[in-house]
RNA sequence: GGGUAGGUACCGAAGUGGCCAAACGGGGCGGACUGUAAAUCCGCUGGCUUACGCCUUCAAUGGUUCGAAUCCAUUCCUGCCCA
């Protein structure tokens, strides 16, 4: 394929590029371009956000370029200040590793393992000597650094700035000199980082990488940035029914930036929303899952939610003997088994008093009330959530 | 190192001896309405309890007091100014 035709598909959905000259002017070389996309690997599950750019990477593969994922076992240890305003915390090594391990494994249902080289930054962090960081220290301004956004607002706002979080993009940066990135790829707030790996490439001499910038997904909510410690994510792992019903819950807005950014898509207008959501929904599990399972959560959504049939429904079991006598017991019991929330007896309490439980489709409003959990039957927690009892 | 202002629940922010499990706003959760959308409205939002009430909580520890988020002492943490 053309450098040009390649560059037109390597820009596409790209929310900025530095700069496009560059790139085409490293595609006419005609060699597999080392393409890096740092991980950091504080939270061991992949979510949609994130495949943003890694689904750009694999266009990147499937171009015959290679895909180099940078798993920041080394600056996962310092934690990443991009847009947040607080301190990260900082993880152990074990922490790392283990959850560097899982998040390849989910990386691996988008990117090509044949052309993926995976590197850990502590290799080169962990040899280096403190002259060698004051060195490299030495090479960045402090007014840089505050340049960035991030350290500005939380200047502005009388909010601490540690010098370890002021390093970070150096470090990352220092990685791309390592592999001798030709493009990085990164979320619109990556920018910065990104680019002092610029800096830091001219600086030994080595051609500059290119800059390619993906939008930034919205989470569930809609406003805020995709992430796990948000919770307002769907993981690429979750299970088909919760994929599609968490995303059959955002909004009409958020559904277009879905499309565009998750499918490559443009909304079609003429459909009815829900089913234009029903379908955005299915696609994703598919790919995630597989046709059928998407086809299976499809179904069970319209059993359970449009025609509102609890009793046909695959929905978690519990043995009635595991769950209590009252009610409130068993909304405690069924949250914790059957999804692994926690919920204390007065949340629960709350719950029923405010008609959110029912039992085989009758609703219970008291929390002394005792059903006959023995026989059997469904038991609705909430607006999405149920078990079905056992005997 | 000196001076000074602070540290309250998920976040922001009131409260400055009893009426404080702690106003208010945001967020979150539940309900109604829907298309598990948006907007709107209502309710809830430390734990245990049917409840009276009890327990834990206002940076930490110790103290004063019948009684402390509030007063005192020490410690830890943060901002700002000066050096």
């Amino acid at each position: 394929m053309s450098p040009e035709q390649q560059l037109e598909i390597l820009t596409r959905g790209a929310a900025h590029i530095i700069s496009e000259a560059e790139l085409l002017e490293k595609l006419k070389q005609g060699r597999p371009l080392n393409v890096k996309l740092g991980v950091d690997p504080t939270a061991p599950d992949i979510h949609l956000g994130f495949t943003v750019a890694l689904q750009k990477l694999r266009q990147f593969q499937d171009l015959g370029h290679t895909a180099i994922l940078i798993i920041g076992d080394f600056t996962a240890m310092i934690g990443d200040p991009s847009g947040r305003s607080k301190t990260r915390p900082q993880l152990t090594h074990d922490q790392v590793m283990a959850n560097a391990q899982s998040f390849r494994q989910q990386a691996f249902k988008i990117l090509d393992p044949t052309h993926t080289r995976t590197v850990f930054n502590g290799e080169w962090f962990e040899m280096m000597t403190f002259e060698e960081v004051i060195r490299l220290n030495s090479r960045v301004t402090l007014q840089q650094m505050l340049q960035r956004e991030d350290f500005a607002k939380r200047l502005a706002k009388n909010e601490p700035v540690r010098l370890h979080e002021i390093q970070y993009p150096i470090i990352q940066g220092w990685d791309s000199v390592k592999v001798q990135a030709d493009v990085e790829i990164g979320g619109t707030d990556q920018l910065f980082n990104i680019l002092v790996g610029r800096d830091l490439q001219k600086e030994e001499g080595l051609p500059q990488q290119v800059a390619l910038m993906m939008p930034l997904l919205e989470g569930l909510d809609g406003v805020q940035k995709m992430s796990k410690s948000l919770g307002n994510y769907v993981g690429v792992s979750e299970a088909p029914e919760t994929m599609f019903g968490k995303l059959m819950s955002i909004s009409d807005t958020l559904m277009e930036r879905y499309y565009l950014l998750l499918l490559g898509e443009v909304l079609d207008k003429s459909l009815h929303p829900m089913e234009a959501k029903k379908q955005l929904a299915s696609k994703i599990v598919a790919r995630y899952h597989s046709a059928e399972a998407a086809q299976a959560a499809l179904e069970d959504f319209n059993t359970r939610f449009s025609k509102k049939d609890l009793a046909h429904a695959e929905l978690p079991e519990l043995p009635a003997s595991g769950i209590g006598a009252d009610i409130v017991s068993a909304v405690v019991a069924a949250y914790a088994q059957g999804f692994n929330i926690k919920k204390s007896r007065g949340d629960a309490r709350r719950l029923v008093e405010q008609g959110s439980v029912q039992w085989s489709g009758e609703k219970i409003t008291d929390p002394k009330a005792a059903p006959a959990f023995a026989q059997g039957g469904e038991l609705k927690l909430d607006k999405t959530r149920a078990v079905r009892v056992v005997s």
